[in-house]
RNA sequence: GAUCCCGUAGCUCAACUGGAUAGAGCACCCGCCUUCUAAGCGGGUGGUUGCAGGUUCAAGUCCUGCCGGGAUCGCCA
């Protein structure tokens, strides 16, 4: 343990060791930031347990452990309180020495997993025909968040936005697109082709086409057939079929690929369901001839009951009735196609919490199967995003709410609130619409990173894209102060110095940045991006009250004038550390 | 019907997996720009954590039962 470790860490060890002392578990000594900043830095509450395991008084035992940490060089005061807490506070000295450190790392005091692992983690998940709206952003946020926070430990990542581009709606869209256009030479099944290289529909007309599709394939039963069976012929290769669905691909991808860069969101593979295909008839087979897979109803079906289960878990549909491959065949030949050319030893998948069942039963065949142990496989469900009735959030007039619509919209905001401020005179307009942006997509990542995953959320659009408060154009605020101030700061040749923490904003602030690791861990071992936004928060807030409590440049001793300048700088550089993980960019100025 | 999730300030959300006085933001009230960006800072009002029991030194958190909301339950994804 050295000087750089974190503080809790260190006082967790010297503590750990007190108990082991006495024969408990070294775990009882974990100390964390206090609940009482009033009272103390941090506390311990492994007294408690630990009197009751031996069926002492707790304060006795706390008793020992507070001698073992006045020992500690960084301990200022160690007491106990109440039934058996464990306060401590810690020197200006050691909070100095652990700023320095902090100051002096590029990674700001973060860590790295101790063995890298090959992770794939499979979101965004949009469907061909379907423009992004509002539903789509968690998966999309989060998934991004994820790639960049398992980057950033260490981990070898590949992303794949696993599009939607296989399953029924395919065979619904085609026979949509040939009751309005019978002519076209995809329905011909005697032509040889060339087919014509323009699409046939836009955007637009698949987002109509679509839910006029889906609306008639679920009350007529013919047409359910007709679609069922188009979806067979697009799978088995019918030409006319692939190339009209090669348009419905290529058409909705620009419109994606718009929404990304908007974002600011990168995948590694543009897959889709579809590209499990090939792998499809091998497995089945395989999985036939080992007797996994069995005949039921007209459908090769694959059993995943367990004896334990205490809910009805239906077996998964391989091939249905029909020959087609739905998703459940598709998410399987997807994992063959990672196992050959990943090997993932994780896998992580960034889906509405809706499908958790389906994630169940496609882990267990996949472990039934031999591919994968169920322990590589992760579903990271979300909640829904809600109106204020409760129920999936739809516009005024009912419809939902587009993704570019929403990001106009911030866009908007964004630069109106530039205006007010009059911020611009001196910004070039490009510049100007450059900050709006990433004012705008700073508020809205933040707005549903801040959420804990796994719940619904409400959707207010005018709290979305506000920018007071707890939002992320607060925490870009903070940012672009600090860097107004190195700015001046370099302009009037003041450098940085040893920091040296005296006023309780800066004790704060330091334990704030200290905390940083332990964010970095929880986020990580939860997949909770909402802990990274709750640090981000923290740590803007603690720097603000500084910036309020210590004048920088105004100080006149220039001893101090450098330590704050250099914590500033410390705050800075953590500070687009964890908004990148959230995805989130800082201009220079706003 | 079965299984699972949720219920915390007027509103929107946290609470480090059982710890001290349940925290933020919005809204509301009171202060603070001749000093580094007021998209800010400081202070205040606001709580029987849905209800009733139980477990123990300690429960928003664990167990049981209710009430209310939501999701899912084989050929849609």
């Amino acid at each position: 343990m050295t000087k750089t470790a974190e503080l809790a860490d260190l006082l967790s060890a010297a503590a750990g060791n007190a108990f082991a002392a006495l024969g408990l578990d070294a775990a009882l000594g974990a100390m964390r930031r206090s609940d009482r900043p009033d009272l103390a830095d941090f506390q311990c509450n492994g007294a408690m347990a630990a009197g009751k395991k031996l069926g002492k008084n707790p304060r006795e035992i706390a008793d020992g452990v507070v001698t073992a940490l006045r020992g500690v060089d960084a301990v200022a005061s160690a007491e106990v309180a109440g039934p058996g807490f464990i306060n401590v506070k810690l020197s200006a000295k050691a909070l100095s020495a652990r700023a320095q450190a902090l100051a002096d790392d590029a990674r700001s005091g973060a860590g790295r997993v101790a063995s890298p692992r090959r992770v794939v983690i499979d979101f965004g998940g949009w469907n061909v025909a379907k423009e992004m709206h509002i539903g789509h952003l968690r998966s999309t946020v989060i998934g991004d968040s994820l790639q960049r926070l398992f980057r950033f430990m260490g981990d070898s990542v590949t992303s794949d936005v696993h599009l939607g581009d296989w399953g029924l709606q395919m065979g619904q869209l085609i026979n949509e697109v040939k009751l309005e256009q019978p002519g076209l030479p995809y329905f011909d099944a005697g032509f040889t082709g060339p087919y014509p290289d323009q699409s046939p529909v836009t955007m637009d007309d698949l987002g109509r086409l679509y839910p006029q599709a889906s609306a008639k394939s679920k009350t007529d039963e013919a047409r359910r057939d007709e679609d069922r069976k188009a979806t067979q012929e697009l799978q088995s290769g019918r030409p006319g079929y692939r190339a009209l669905w090669r348009h419905f691909c290529n058409v909705t991808r620009v419109g994606l690929e718009r929404e990304c860069a908007s974002l600011g969101v990168k995948f590694d593979l543009w897959k889709g369901e579809s590209d499990a295909e090939p792998f499809i008839p091998a497995l089945v087979e395989d999985l036939k001839a080992r007797g996994i897979a069995e005949l039921d109803a007209g459908a090769w079906i694959v059993r995943v009951a367990r004896e334990t289960d205490k809910k009805e878990m239906p077996p998964i549909i391989l091939v249905n009735r029909d020959g087609a491959i739905g998703y459940h065949g598709s998410d399987l030949g997807t994992i063959v196609d990672r196992k050959q050319s990943i090997d993932p030893q994780l896998t992580l998948y960034v889906v509405d919490q809706r499908q958790a069942l389906h994630f169940e039963q496609v882990f267990r065949a996949t472990d039934r199967a031999g591919l994968m142990p169920e322990k590589m496989l992760e579903h990271l469900g979300f909640g829904t995003v809600n109106g204020a009735d409760g129920k999936p959030y739809k516009t005024r007039d009912g419809g939902v709410l587009k993704l570019y619509e929403l990001i106009a919209q911030a866009d908007a905001t964004a630069a109106a609130r530039m205006a007010e401020a009059e911020l611009g005179a001196d910004v070039p307009e490009a510049e100007r619409a450059d900050i709006a942006h990433k004012v705008a997509v700073a508020a809205i990542k933040f707005s549903d990173l801040s959420n804990v995953r796994t719940t619904n959320y409400i959707f207010d659009l005018d709290r979305f894209v506000s920018f007071e408060g707890k939002t992320g154009p607060y925490l870009l605020y903070a940012a672009v102060r600090i860097k107004s101030l190195a700015r001046r700061a370099a302009g009037e040749g003041v450098t940085p110095g040893p920091i040296s923490v005296e006023l309780d904003a800066e004790r704060a602030l330091v334990l704030q940045l200290d905390a940083f690791n332990d964010a970095l861990r929880g986020a990580y071992d939860k997949r909770m991006p909402h802990i990274l936004c709750e640090h981000a928060y923290a740590l803007a807030q603690a720097f603000s009250s500084f910036y309020a409590a210590a004048p920088v440049m105004a100080e006149s001793d220039a001893v101090k004038r450098a330590s704050r300048l250099a914590l500033a700088l410390a705050t800075l550089r953590q500070l687009e550390l964890v908004l990148g993980l959230v995805g989130i960019e800082t201009p220079e100025r706003m």
